[in-house]
RNA sequence: UGGGUUAUUGUGUAAAGGUAGCACUACAGAUUUUGAUUCUGUCUGUCUAGGUUCGAAUCCUAGUAACCCAACCA
């Protein structure tokens, strides 16, 4: 049994270069353009291009892929520094392809003076026409020939903004009948009277996506340049731009994206599920994007550990939610205090027990000592689940029923003797006898019990607003099935339980706190909470054994 | 029908010609003052067809399937 873990194809290849004496140390980079929010998705990345420079001793650049100004937002560039940080990762540098504006048009002048570049008048339309298609060859542009001169001088009045947005463009010189379509003269630059968000108005042109990621990336030296598999066509271009250029000879390497069940991740559909108000905002609890989990209670342990156990590897993929929710409550069930909370009140009334008194019960705060212990008031009247009481118990069923025994948690075995029911038949109190020699910790009554149920203090219950969510879809692969993906969506992805009964001690909870409701699940407080309004999400549910067995009947 | 990439249990991911392993899921059981946790166990797999070899997930040949590429997006 050998504990060292492989490595994956990426890992193999730094390995290899390193040992081959290619590099001293590596550079990565984590390359978003600042025009949405992140999702779990991108997690995947930055845990693999952060997590390989901390393995090899190496460092990251957050290095911000800015040359669309018309999507682009500093609101963006916060949010997604925001989301790093929390996921536990420091940049070495914060770059912006913006930074390099100056010196990638020196890269272009570069490219004219060796007859590599053209300005080129046709329009979109055009251009598109003489591209061909994957099975037909492209055909040359009519402005394919101009001088070097004539090239220079119009690219110079380009950037002075002598012409209109798509009057001219500068293109790559390189094969109309290249096989691959990004190699066919692949635009390079294009005139955008627009404000960027940190060159303001300096610029009327901008260079493409192909144009700036390669050369930011030999800028800033990085060694592995690490993108995703739909970037593999690119390669062929990335490479030809750092020949030609003759410039720090980065390589770029692509993995496969994450997909997980249940979950849309592309930056349209999620934009979507904000704009047409399917979701209360970007960080909706039912969001996976990163601000969405964080405030669903997500730790950013738990996300590292599923990208850690998810691998890298080329091949399409279909992760299991589950997988996510594992590794969630892996790390919930060390750190969460254990505390309790009805969400679902049955008035129990427990007819031997002193009228008026108050007892305060120690109860431990979670399964391991160092968590230490607190006081729950315990009086004759309390709330239990409903769902705790049947009538007529079903098989198996261990919990309240008429003439049944359960222990209260941390507090004494009871005896349902009889219950009432209201009008419309619903029960509406019961009533039990307790065992006074069964109080938690020094049981004496020899009784034992299957069933242990929560319950708080009617006189001293405090109240909350809970918010349970469910997945937002419910197709396992909304993006495979025909149609919209919002046909898919789940129209009870979300519970909203105004009044909830909490045990006394959580009217001091804080938002770094995590809970556990016994038998209910996670559960932290939400942004929402207010002085005397507190407002809980359902991080994610216990594992249910029960609800299985009453499926199975 | 051009080019590129990928195929290992339900889902991921290992095995670099030599025992198909690990995790999640599912199922069964033990423990349990949470039907949680913990522990034990069980199930199912090398895309297909040929070939090379003592031996093939791995090498060869021919197929098949999925995904990507024809934005002045990244």
């Amino acid at each position: 049994m050998s504990e060292e873990k492989s490595l994956n194809f990426i890992e193999e290849i730094i390995e290899n270069d390193l040992a081959e004496g290619k590099y001293q140390s590596i550079i990565t980079r984590f390359p978003p353009e600042p025009n949405g929010y992140l999702h779990i998705g991108h997690s995947k990345s930055i845990c693999l291009n952060f997590g390989l420079s901390q393995k090899y001793g190496g460092s990251t650049n957050l290095r911000f892929d800015d040359t669309n100004p018309v999507t682009e937002d500093t609101e963006y560039v916060e949010s997604i520094k925001e989301d790093i940080k929390w996921l536990g990762f420091n940049w070495s540098n914060e770059y912006y392809a913006s930074d390099y504006f100056d010196q990638l048009f020196e890269y272009a002048v570069t490219l004219i003076n060796k007859e590599l570049a053209y300005v080129d008048d046709s329009s979109s339309e055009e251009i598109a026409l003489l591209k061909g298609t994957p099975t037909e060859a492209g055909k040359e542009s009519p402005y394919r020939n101009r001088t070097i001169e004539e090239n220079y001088k119009l690219f110079i009045e380009m950037k002075s903004g002598k012409y209109k947005d798509g009057e001219k463009v500068l293109r790559a010189k390189i094969d109309m009948a290249s096989s691959n379509m990004l190699m066919r003269d692949p635009i390079i630059y294009r005139i955008k009277h627009a404000h960027h968000h940190r060159t303001g108005n300096k610029w009327c042109l901008y260079p493409m996506y192909d144009f700036a990621h390669g050369q930011s990336d030999s800028i800033e030296n990085i060694t592995h340049s690490i993108c995703t598999l739909e970037f593999i066509p690119h390669r062929e271009l990335y490479d030809w731009l750092i020949s030609k250029l003759e410039i720090y000879p980065s390589h770029q390497y692509e993995f496969a994206r994450l997909n997980m069940t249940y979950t849309v991740m592309s930056k349209r559909k999620l934009l979507q599920l904000v704009n047409e108000g399917f979701v209360s905002g970007w960080d909706d609890p039912r969001m996976p994007t990163i601000c969405g989990l964080r405030r669903k209670g997500y730790t950013p342990l738990s996300i590292r550990n599923f990208c850690e156990k998810i691998g890298v590897a080329k091949r399409e993929n279909l992760i299991d939610l589950s997988l996510l929710e594992f590794c969630l409550r892996e790390d919930l069930n060390q750190i969460a205090k254990r505390v309790m909370a009805v969400l679902d009140p049955l008035k129990l009334v427990i007819t031997n027990y002193e009228d008026g008194k108050t007892e305060l019960l120690n109860s431990e705060n979670g399964p391991d000592e160092s968590m230490g212990s607190r006081e729950i008031p315990f009086s004759k009247e309390l709330w239990i689940e409903r769902e705790d009481f049947m009538e007529e118990p079903a098989k198996k069923w261990f919990r309240l029923a008429p003439g049944a025994m359960v222990r209260l948690k941390s507090a004494y075995i009871i005896q349902c003797d009889s219950f009432e029911k209201d009008h419309n038949g619903n029960v509406r109190v019961i009533h039990c006898t307790y065992f006074p020699d069964s109080k938690s910790g020094q049981d004496t009554s020899g009784i034992s019990v299957k069933g242990t149920i929560h319950w708080v203090s009617v006189m001293h219950a405090a109240t909350a607003e809970v918010r349970l969510y469910d997945r937002l879809l419910k197709s396992e692969n909304p993006a495979a099935e025909e149609g919209d993906f919002k046909d898919y969506i789940n129209p009870n992805s979300l519970e909203i339980i105004k009044e909830v009964y909490i045990e006394p001690s959580l009217s001091n909870a804080t938002f770094e706190d995590r809970f556990q409701f016994i038998r209910k699940g996670y559960f932290c407080l939400d942004k929402d909470t207010t002085n005397g309004h507190l407002v809980f999400n359902r991080t994610v549910t216990l594992k249910d054994a029960w609800s299985k067995e009453v499926k199975k009947g």
